[in-house]
DNA sequence: CCTACTTATGGCACAGTCTGACATAAGTCG
DNA sequence: CGACTTATGTCAGACTGTGCCATAAGTAGG
């Protein structure tokens, strides 16, 4: 059997409960000691989970890890790169509840500090792509042009699910990807 | 007259003896308090001149705005856009002093705080893109293919910046920047 | 049951960033 | 000289994040 103390909530637990309290008082305007209160456990402990505040609400696209590395690997060989990862973000985010995304987007983008990330499930993510570009490409994933092209397609899907969030647009998230990062191969041709 | 006390140090020089103590020590292991006894200010004042750790090492990129505004109003008009953009920012960096930029520009790209920007500077930058983006395109500078494309271009330079600077090229940074948006477009085409 | 071990949690102190309120210094203008 | 204006300094405080150690709550084995 699993040895030691078992947790009180599991991680999933903890992040639900969280991030409901983040959205209903707003990120900038709760602080840890407050999450913490309202789960009922203490700071550090939050903060085991949760190394940095905006772990909370990026660490949930850790789920979507695994799903969109397995999209690239069965991505069409014949589609387009910029094509094929649009197709994979847009199956991954067909799946998800569209309304809860879309508070938790608009938390995002309505927040600086949230906006600018370093947070790992960020870095994590912008690996996979990158790697996903090098082998398109031919090229080492440390090479200039991956990593270039790798991180302003990541930007421009962040960037894409900011403003589906933010202005409201009736359509999924993963359409406004997919408009997104069209927009970015037209500006490459014109 | 200009009226009231005069300012002790201007800002110019406030920013050089702070970048040199950044740099000399490194961004983590030096703390506001230490940069400010070694310029012989209080933290207080030094937090008013750089209301943000980082603004200190972004905020010289203020200075090339205006002229980076100033290439983008001369761009030849039938050149592709990212070519535009491209050429403008090769020229911003072609005067510049290379040395003194690949040591500043090393300490951001190996400090993931100062890489996740929400500087005011960055943020100027990025509209100036964006909204350059948008006249090309013939759309509002609020709609989502400018924003994606320009947030994107805005990522790919920087992090072009970043590899020169990491990697020890031989080049310069112009080089890098072209290449790296060149990349972009690759994959936009591929 | 009792002991050893393992893991989760809590409490505490602390460094560091950043902000607000207020006092003080150093100029200009009349 | 006195009123005004601007820069700076001092102080207290909130907040994030980390290290250290004690404690709680399980399991495994005698």
């Amino acid at each position: 059997m699993r040895r030691g103390r078992p947790p009180l909530l599991g991680r999933q637990d903890l992040r639900a409960q969280a991030i409901r309290i983040v959205l209903s008082r707003g990120y900038e305007n709760v602080t840890m000691g407050q999450i913490a209160d309202g789960i009922g456990i203490s700071v550090r402990t939050l903060h085991r989970y949760f190394p940095a505040k905006a772990d909370i609400v990026w660490d949930e696209v850790d789920d979507s890890f695994d799903a969109l590395g397995d999209r690239f690997a069965q991505a069409d060989p014949g589609m387009a790169t910029i094509e094929a990862i649009s197709a994979a973000v847009v199956e991954v985010f067909s799946g998800a509840d569209n309304d809860a995304n879309r508070e938790r987007l608009r938390l995002i983008a309505m927040t600086p500090e949230l906006q600018s990330v370093q947070t790992s499930a960020f870095l994590r993510w912008r690996q996979e792509i990158i790697h996903f570009v090098a082998r398109r490409l031919g090229e080492p994933p440390d090479g200039l042009r991956p990593i270039a092209a790798g991180t302003a397609i990541q930007a421009a899907i962040v960037e894409s699910l900011g403003w589906w969030a933010r202005e409201g647009d009736p359509g999924s998230p993963g359409e406004a990807v997919a408009w997104g990062l069209r927009g970015l191969t037209v500006v490459g041709g014109v």
